[in-house]
DNA sequence: CATGAATGAGCCTTCATTCAT
DNA sequence: TATGAATGAAGGCTCATTCAT
């Protein structure tokens, strides 16, 4: 086996472990899945993985940094090639978000279901990776109160966070209901409509709060 | 010792256990924590649990069941309590679910972070009370929409969904931060107020988006 | 069951578990031993052990220590039953070693051929108690220097070391060979004669060697 | 590469094997070294050590062997070349023993240590090189014996043993001391002298035990 | 011959649950 | 009822050994 094929089957291996344990805990939940499924799914022997990852948490870890990678650079590059201005973006991040989720419904049941307990409870983990998410649509929405296309009496963080958990949860039901892509397109729809108007700039904002 | 006093023992134990288990959940989730830590916090013998519930997925259920029902309770009574139409009803809604998370912060950690993941996977869990939550709100928004007051061009279901997420996921993030309830009072105002605003009519909502 | 009871249960599990290990252990050797052989062995359940013993490395210590001070209190008593001066002891103290061990057969394989390998690598043990034994023979020695009746000049910690060595070398093949007493009496003895011949006061002694 | 060259090489990369052996389970014992030590110990990789040994059992056996072997010759190359009687000698036995053992202190240590536990335990072993070793002790003693400057009233098994024990178990404190050579020099005299004070025939000798 | 990635049997340990008291 | 010692099934992880390259 020459060199460039070796790395390229490490890093083949490495994925599908990835994917196995992608499949295992979407479908079990972390504490619920064994190693060995996480292998079984994965066509390797259960010590096969240790050669990869260090033990069970990091293989989770390992996912999530993996996996949110993947949507951050997935979503970058898909907001960029929206033209028009911040509107128009958030529209699409909303589409994006679902329509991410539909076509990756492990993933998205993985993020959406484990990414809170399993992560705070497996020691001293921080999860930087999610920060750089919700970063994303922090930036966004600053850009729009900058430009005045969104209201600004209304913290930037904060919102970024209530909209992310509109969508996850949104997006749980989505994950569990396996509805058809119409609808979540008309879900997605309704609820950037809906946050698209609540952040607009309305008479009544002009005493902002947080001055 | 009479009947009923032997039945309040009961109930006071079964509390007791219900409030170390808890602690517990909320301190290092359910699948780290071990029935013996329940026990501890609860100040019995681990055997007594068993007396009380069947199992540790019982003893998660009914922990559910039981504080959900409490807050379902509270929050019907303290909402009725506010005179006046659906807007300021549904502020108080939001003032409210973050008060009691700030002054029951285990219970909202609890809440918030097992309700997901644990439940789900607890074989064949349906969360019967979860849904009782949501129908307050769900019905609080229909209201509106007979009304007029909020736009009817929306799904109440997948509006009171994505509320829910949204006040969820900023309560996951007071509840780890400690905020001041000064803080907690303002964070709160600021998403009632981007929610009322995201879902009051405006002109260019006639056209629904579901006829 | 009562208190007392309860605690005279446990020792006596304990000491079981610990006869176990002390059977398996003999047999096998620390490494080939599995904890569910040593809980078979005991007539417990595997779990069991881990009431009483922090985990296999603990329960060699323990056993180790326990069994040590138990020949020790044995080795004491005995030789302060002998009467007569520090040769006559000296003579009791070989005898005593040849025959506890040939009585107790497991406990001297155990002791002989795990002492220095498992004792060595089961992290930072340092095994105060074999020390205390080794202080016996020495300190009998120091005294038969001083009273004259041995030749003083041979390091006594020297001479004590080899002393052990001598008898630890000698029982290991006892028992293994499975020896009748009356050979491990006449055995002792001539050990025993060649120390003390060795150890006696001689005209060429007079220059000492550690000048 | 000629039939010779690779014999050679093989020897070569079998004795690195070796001195990787030794290294490692001198340091940590046999249970508790990987063969994958022993490989990085020797610079080759896991898989080349079963082209030179069956199995890890094995690896421990031939190491014995040929350390042994090695030891065996040397002693007996050397003991040829002290001239005069066995008195000489046997004191030029214990020396010899301590001095090897110093300027090889993992050598010493591997087999003061290794050989009694791991010996026994790997199945079936009997350790034959271990016997010719005792044989040069014991033929010298006989000598002695038969020439009338040893004591003949014991055993020359027994008391081969008995010398052995104990010049094995004041090396293992050398071993683990990592005292200067001239101490060494003066412990081994010490213990030559008392051994051969306890093997020197004395009046009291006559009515020899083993009539 | 040499490599080292892959294998999978085996073992220590945990912990939910039971039950004699 | 209450206890908590005992149980033993289950699972994470290690590491000797193999074999395709």
């Amino acid at each position: 086996m020459a060199k460039a094929d070796r790395q390229r089957g490490n890093s083949e291996k490495r994925e599908r472990i990835l994917q196995g344990a992608l499949r295992a805990f979407a479908q079990n939940g972390f504490y619920n899945t064994r190693v060995s499924d996480v292998a079984s799914e994965a066509g390797v022997a259960d010590g096969t993985i240790y050669l990869y990852f260090k033990n069970k948490d990091d293989l989770l870890i390992s996912l999530f940094e993996d996996r949110m990678e993947w949507i951050i650079d997935r979503l970058r590059d898909e907001l960029e090639a929206v033209d028009g201005g911040v509107l128009p973006r958030l529209r699409a991040f909303v589409q994006l978000h679902f329509h991410l989720a539909v076509e990756h419904r492990d993933l998205a049941e993985f993020i959406t279901v484990e990414l809170r307990q399993s992560a705070k409870f497996v020691k001293e983990y921080e999860n930087p990776k999610f920060g750089a998410y919700l970063e994303i649509l922090r930036s966004l929405i600053e850009r729009g109160q900058r430009e005045g296309v969104l209201r600004s009496d209304l913290d930037s963080r904060l919102v970024s966070r209530a909209i992310f958990g509109a969508l996850d949860e949104v997006l749980l039901q989505l994950a569990l209901a396996h509805k058809p892509p119409a609808d979540v397109t008309d879900e997605a729809h309704q609820i950037a409509e809906m946050l698209i108007d609540g952040l607009t700039p309305r008479e009544h904002h002009k005493p902002t709060s947080t001055e």
